[in-house]
DNA sequence: CAACGTTGTGTACGCTCGTACACATGGGAT
DNA sequence: ATCCCATGTGTACGAGCGTACACAACGTTG
């Protein structure tokens, strides 16, 4: 039979789920859309993934190593001199203004660690590492406040179909960063 | 047959699909489980709420009108004396130590928008009632930088089991007041 | 080269779901 | 008093779900 034997069989069903949850959301999510995404029999997904909520966990995982990957390519927040509520106003407004299917994945999977414990280790460990990232342009507590602040702005953006105003998130950011 | 003529049906189904979200999030939310905890039959459900997000929209109000409802009896954001950071950093402080349940059910209907359009419009409101109510205090601006950064803050905690530090709050609310 | 364990496949069971629909009931308009 | 229609009830259908499990294939180890 046709494929037997594939060594990237989890990584697809991985890729597949985001895939999924990217067009039909978490509520689309389950072990027979998967496979049928990654083109794949059901058996195998319950083989990997014993439960949706460890697909879940790697799809979270891997969506923010893609996510971080994206940022230290553009290497944002490495200029000193640079003004950081700017660049981080800009950034969000170019992340914003993209497909709104990625960014509602995004912030899908990382919502819903508010339902799912197993989901927040992984959710803290991105908003760990995005504030470390900021302290190399700040202190440890400024750069908690921006992550937080920033979450919010895109949440009003994303919740309420508020157009983004860049010069509104610049403005407050600034006021946030001593 | 029993309770035929039932002129608070609806108000019932409504208090008990706020139950059930509490109990099983919104994931654990259907036409039965409604109809069970409201001790109704399935097709009472089914007659008053045509979809899951006619339901979800009106707990959603209902869960919004309680809590302005909490805050206005609390008579806060009244004085104009008073330290506003520190009077909200409090108010988180003390909303974040009640009942986990509670919270996670007001953000999980809240956030549920992001997926749900016909949730925006009630997250919206909601939004925008609660930043008019700081703009008693404060400039439009303020306000709103003020919501989303309590949202970022709550959000951190609940996602991330962070426990909350009012210091923290109390200090970086502050900052963004001019 | 043989035994074994990991990985892949196919199918079936029991459950819950949204939806639909036929029928019952009784308040309010006429 | 009568009719109409909003409201309430019960049941059934087909679809999708997680789970379980027996069996197949194949690399690895001894």
């Amino acid at each position: 039979m046709a494929r037997r034997y594939d060594p990237e069989r989890r990584q697809r069903i991985i890729d597949a789920a985001i895939r999924v949850v990217g067009e039909k959301g978490i509520a689309g999510l389950s072990h027979r859309t998967v496979a049928a995404e990654a083109d794949v029999p059901l058996g195998s997904t319950t083989y990997h993934f014993k439960t949706l909520d460890d697909l879940l966990v790697a799809a979270l995982r891997q969506a923010n190593e893609g996510f971080a990957k994206v940022i230290a390519s553009r290497g944002a927040l490495e200029d000193p001199h640079a003004d950081l509520a700017a660049e981080l106003a800009g950034w969000m407004g170019e992340w914003l203004a993209g497909d709104r299917t990625g960014v509602e994945l995004e912030y899908e999977l990382y919502l819903a660690a508010l339902r799912r414990p197993a989901l927040r280790p992984v959710a803290a460990e991105w908003a760990r590492d995005l504030a470390e990232r900021l302290s190399r342009r700040t202190d440890a507590v400024t750069a908690r406040a921006l992550v937080a602040l920033m979450d919010g702005i895109c949440l009003q953006v994303l919740l309420t179909e508020v157009p983004y105003d860049e010069g509104y998130a610049r403005e407050v950011l600034a006021r946030v960063i001593p």
